[in-house]
DNA sequence: AATTTATATTGTAATATTGCAATATAATAA
DNA sequence: TTATTATATTGCAATATTACAATATAAATT
């Protein structure tokens, strides 16, 4: 016990919680909503930002690298990261999805 | 250690992932699914439905009630629940306001 | 080559989550 | 009142996450 039954659950079920896990901490939030106010695609500077150490922000750049919500490119010393356009999109896709199909339901 | 520092964070950023992460399960993120897809806003059917016992389901369903995603109404000894509307347009809004400030940015 | 700078990894402690058996609660039915 | 039915809670074991100090890696600079 402990550990998530993901093989009962349908590849797109394990797919949409796995963005949303990854989207499930305050710091990859505040991560996301950083990489969105700047400009240029800065790196390192998100440990400045966030009011945690190095090593826990790395750690959460891994999270969100492996869920491929962001994506990372060496600029010589740095790491240039950036969001992933595409799994945001297929997060909003589900979510209007849901919406679109709860229209025409009555709640008790 | 090991606890999330939610009080470093803005009120925003722990709303938002206390929804994503409340989604971060593909237990819940079925439970959602099922609950669009009944006409009737059936309540323990789900226990029959997913391959969970049935007090892992009723901890999945508290969880998704603490973070307002479903509601819950007592219809004689049964439970009704559905999806609270409210918190799926939350996340949309938010995403979807991603997308746009994401539109004018260029990727490293 | 040695140093600096930027990021990742390892190891570990604290805490949280997942899953379920057993049990409790609470409304209805007999 | 005693089942029955539906759901919640408790307690616990297994596992995962969070956070960080210490350390490693790897490219650029001196």
């Amino acid at each position: 016990m402990g550990a998530t039954k993901t093989e009962h659950f349908t590849d797109n079920q394990n797919e949409i919680s796995m963005l949303t896990k990854a989207l499930g901490h305050p710091a990859r939030i505040a991560i996301i909503e950083y990489l969105i106010s700047v400009d240029t695609c800065i790196c390192g500077d998100i440990v400045n930002e966030l009011p945690l150490a190095q090593p826990t922000v790395s750690q959460h750049l891994k999270e969100l690298k492996n869920a491929r919500l962001i994506k990372g490119s060496i600029e010589g010393t740095a790491i240039c990261y950036c969001i992933d356009e595409k799994s945001i999109e297929k997060l909003i896709n589900y979510f209007s999805n849901i919406t679109t199909k709860l229209k025409s339901k009555t709640c008790c």
